[in-house]
DNA sequence: ATCTTTCTTGACCCGGCGGTAAACAAAAGG
DNA sequence: CCTTTTGTTTACCGCCGGGTCAAGAAAGAT
């Protein structure tokens, strides 16, 4: 509650990662591990944004994943209203169905400026900011590793 | 999503029609009315409210749900604590589970400041407000009664 | 005592999201 | 051609939030 989806969250990661990429493809696996979603789930995930136009794919030897022209840099809205639809910016602070601006709920008003602001927010980051935390993830990694892990 | 739990909301209604009802026993089947929320379903949620303290009840004939004098005008804030937990506040905007002050998605320094408004704006709101939107409701509806419904 | 009212309690259902498994099909290498 | 690589497709699983049902137990009226 409170957030956009966990598939919203990889659907960044892995664009994040097909962006970085350039134009070479990039494989299930290799996206899996960047992103931390599991294989197999990941795999509807990118058919679903094939379908829906961000990605392209192709299969058998050396092919993968790769981000389609259009979708370069794109705002990371556009990923959450591919992935979760774009209905819930409407929807009430309180889950109260009824809640319309003639009928507004304690928090209408709030909630309806903060919505803006998440929208705004949304809007205004890309994938190249994405690709930055990858980045930063990636290197924190490797610098810890080689060190003993703790095992049972 | 993007919203707090549905429950929340019937338990903010209930409650604010509690303290509508000053210190008066009221029943189930008048909270269910006035909330919009389904009779079986908010039993089992008025429950959750009574073993967390938040209400009184009372069985038996003329028995029903009260407000307990300590919970008079709690702001919201205390009402999406008991149904809903207060884990959420700290949940990352696209719900990516390592991410966190050291190493922080790309909507984290903007998501932080946010959660803090929402949960200032649920602290300053309190059931005094819901019953004030309870009422006007209240009125629309009875205003709007008696009018030729739209059968086939 | 007994009846009525009203909450109590426990079992169950449904749909969606996140997740898994396995058979299938295409693209390239040999 | 045949094999390898890699995506495609279909089916199924478990959990949880929201929702329903029905038998049980207490409190007041009579």
């Amino acid at each position: 509650m409170m957030h956009l989806s966990q598939t919203t969250g990889y659907a960044i990661l892995a664009l994040g990662c097909l962006e970085e990429a350039g134009g070479k493809w990039v494989r299930v696996a290799e996206l899996a591990a960047s992103t931390g979603a599991p294989r197999a789930y990941l795999v509807k995930l990118l058919h679903r944004l094939a379908k829906s136009g961000l990605i392209r794919t192709k299969r058998g030897y050396r092919g993968g994943y790769t981000l389609s022209q259009s979708s370069a840099s794109i705002p990371l809205l556009a990923i959450t209203e591919a992935v979760d639809g774009n209905e819930w910016p409407t929807q009430c602070l309180l889950g109260y169905t009824a809640c319309t601006d003639k009928e507004a709920c304690p928090a209408h008003a709030f909630w309806v400026q903060e919505r803006i602001k998440i929208q705004e927010e949304l809007a205004r980051l890309t994938l190249k900011d994405v690709v930055k935390f990858e980045r930063g993830r990636r290197r924190r990694k490797s610098r810890s590793a080689g060190q003993p892990e703790v095992s049972a």
